[in-house]
DNA sequence: CCGATTTCGTTCGTGGCCGAACGATATTGT
DNA sequence: ACAATATCGTTCGGCCACGAACGAAATCGG
């Protein structure tokens, strides 16, 4: 049902919409396109602020502390070049992580075996507990977001990206 | 239609996804939220690394820096506030952006006649220059990484986090 | 008028984030 | 064997990014 929501917020975003195709409009842009990688920067972010302020502030993790801990809670122990692709982030960016996450006692690092040059990152026994109490409060503020979205939109949505996500990745 | 795609790239991420609703199965959570949520991020993180080392990086702009001048280049001249919520960061940050865009030329300050503790931020000629230098293949980068999905599905995902951001700007 | 309050942008501390350069370790080629 | 090469995680410089604290400027209350 498109235009079923007329509050000033909505109203807004469509002006701005409208005033970038305009300043561009002698240009043969794909608008679709910039209006969609525009979106999804700008929900990213929005979202990201909310869940760091309302969720995540409380036990003094960052966003990325987070993701990253999360994965350790879901797979277990995971070699350091894996963990930091499921968290999305460099090889540079997960060591300053996983400082934090050592200094704050929610994982640690061991050498592997038959290697030393690689590590291996484990949860420590805090770490998992700690992503057990957060995970219902964040779920809570994931579908609050979410909430004016259909079930069918949420499926839809997370297809999308997830197109996005595998056309940037094979590259 | 549904598994229409095949590659590794994609098998992986649904895996992924069935391990996270297999490590809560216990749990009742929201995993259309979650996924939703999770890939909104994972997509935002996967453009903004791809267009800053494809497209940004020649012209030596981070992705804030670009954002803000693009703002500053559609609108004009606006302040500091204005601004800062346009480019979706906040005052302190903003005001680490500026000296960047200065130091660079790209824009510059001027305060207010009326109002001493307001500023002003124009673009500069160079600062506009740049810009309409950068969106054609900023532009193209944008129709490449969302040429997986149709019109109707680019629209469709740019209302989508439209709505998300009206949720969250109503709180 | 003029003190108290509000509203600005900036500064500061902490942490995240990237790519490039680095050093340590393992593997390869001969 | 052992030098050249490749592959790890870490370090480093620069840029973001937030919230809290700050100082300057405008407004309000009386």
């Amino acid at each position: 049902m498109p235009g079923a929501f007329s509050s000033d917020d909505d109203a807004e975003l469509r002006q701005a919409e409208r005033d970038v195709t305009h300043a561009f409009e002698d240009q043969a842009f794909d608008f679709a396109a910039l209006l969609a990688v525009s979106n999804v920067f700008r929900a990213a972010t929005a979202v990201r602020n909310h869940m760091e302020r309302e969720v995540l502030s409380n036990h003094q993790l960052g966003w990325s502390a987070f993701v990253t801990l999360f994965v350790l809670r879901v797979w277990g122990a995971k070699e350091s070049h894996e963990l930091a692709r499921e968290a999305g982030v460099t090889g540079g960016t997960l060591t300053g992580v996983l400082t934090t996450l050592e200094r704050r006692g929610f994982a640690k690092r061991r050498t592997h075996p038959h290697d030393g040059r690689r590590v291996i990152v484990s949860p420590t026994a805090k770490g998992r507990r700690t992503v057990d109490e957060i995970m219902p409060l964040f779920n809570e503020h994931e579908a609050m977001v979410t909430a004016e979205l259909s079930e069918h939109d949420r499926t839809e949505l997370a297809r999308m990206l997830r197109t996005i996500l595998r056309t940037l990745d094979s590259e």
